[in-house]
Formats: structure tokens, sequence, C-alpha cells
DNA sequence: ATGATGGGTAGGAGATTTCCTACCTGTCAA
DNA sequence: TTGACAGGTAGGAAATCTCCTACCCATCAT
């Protein structure tokens, strides 16, 4: 297995966190995984948006892992890969402790309160 | 409670993954959970960048609700706001499923192999 | 009061993103 | 073979991001 360089890793998660910082992808991904992979055409008839521009989102999620294509004659069927999303969620897993906290802290709080106050 | 619209809180979400998607603020979010809050000057510290630079960075993750400050003295604490992170991971949450059923079937697949090829 | 310190805002340069129109390639049907 | 269709790339405009220097306002110590 190719060793893979820190750098090239923190890279990786760049792209990752990159391509999810738009609403146009994120909506792309929700669209493949609820209804399955489908073709370019099919996820365009959802935006408002020429198809070149879909296409390059269609690029940007490819580069971040985030989807895949296979090719059906002439029409380019997109799948959802989810896999780079576990790396989200590990990116997350350290933070988890503190906003239960904080829940946890505010439950304690309304639970002294009277339920008028709540 | 003043209710907020749909657009509201995916304009939330959208602040919310847009801040994330530069490795300086995910790392000051890190040092602020590893080290506590701290004041910019400290936080400054760890990057190679000039101080006004890293106070529009704290601006982006103020709004996004991901670190607040506490004014004492002349200088200025920021802790971590852990909150808004649930509200990632509640996004992450349907994709699960699917990163799971491509591991386990890349386990299946493992398992079926000896192990010099594994 | 005055200077030094902490940290913000203003304004601008350069890079990057996100959209567009125009055009190209590959596949299928007549 | 010719046309139509799916979908990509090229190149450019406008917006946004990320950095900078210069400057401003508070606070604290002298």
């Amino acid at each position: 297995m190719a060793t893979r360089s820190a750098q090239d890793e923190s890279q990786d998660q760049d792209r990752l966190f990159a391509a999810l910082a738009n609403a146009t992808r994120r909506e792309v991904l929700r669209l493949l995984r609820d209804q399955g992979p489908q073709p370019v055409q099919t996820l365009a008839d959802h935006f408002d948006m020429r198809r070149p521009s879909l296409s390059e989102h269609l690029k940007v999620l490819r580069e971040a892992g985030l989807v895949s294509e296979e090719r059906r004659g002439r029409q380019r069927v997109y799948r959802l890969e989810a896999a780079p999303l576990a790396e989200v969620q590990d990116w997350l897993h350290p933070y988890e402790r503190f906003w239960r906290e904080r829940l946890k802290g505010l439950g304690d709080l309304l639970d002294r309160m009277p339920d008028d106050e709540a």
C-alpha cells in the first residue's frame, strides 16, 4: 500500500471541506443519496443553473472522492461515494463532548426552573 | 421563541460549512479545543500570518457561532462554541449507512482474500 | 496625560470561486 | 453518414476570499 504523507492527507481534508462548502454541491449529494445514481441531466433539472456549471460542481465532488461516474452509452451516471464523509465524522469526534456538555448544562438548568419560566 | 425561516437556517448552514472550509480556521478550533479559551495573541503565535488576517478568520468563526469572545481588560479571550458542530453531525447522519455499507463490503472482500493479498 | 499594548477596521492586491457562452467529443438513431 | 443528444472543456466576467499595510480605539502602567 502506497503510504501517503501527512501533507497529502491535509490536502485531501481541504478538498473535502471545500467541496462541502457549497449549497449546490451539498444538494447534489442529497439527491444522489435519496434518489440513487443518476445521469447529469436528471440532476441538472433540480437547479437553476446551466449544465456546464453543474459539470464543474461534479468535478469538484469527483476530486474530493464524494462521487464517481460510470459511462453508460452517452450518459454518465453519477453515484454517491460516501466514504470520505467518514473523515468528516472523525474530524468531528473530538468536539462532540464539548457540545454535549453544553446541552447537558442547559438541560440541568431547565430542570431546575419552574415550568412556566422554561 | 423567535421562529426562524427555512431560508435563515440554510444560510446558517452555508456560513457553518464555509467557516470550516479553511485550514487556518479549523486549526483555531482545534487550538481552542485542546488548549482552552485564550486571547488572540496566543492563538496568533501558532500561525505564519499577520494579526489582522487572523482577526478576520475569528470574525468568520464568530459569525458562524463557532467561537465567542469575552473581553478581559484589553484582551479578548476566545472560546470554542461547539454547538453548531452538532448540526454538521446531523447533516452527516443520513449518509452514514452509505459509507458503512461500503466498508462492510470491503471487509467481506478482505475476509475472502488470502492473507498475503490483503 | 502619555506611551505601550491588545486587537479591531479600512482599503486594496492577487488568487480563487462560480457562473456564463461558445465550442468540442463521443454515442445513438435514421 | 448525418443529425441530434449527453456532457465535457475553454475562456472570461463578476464576486468572493485571503492576505497584506496602515490606521483606529481601548485599556493599562508610568
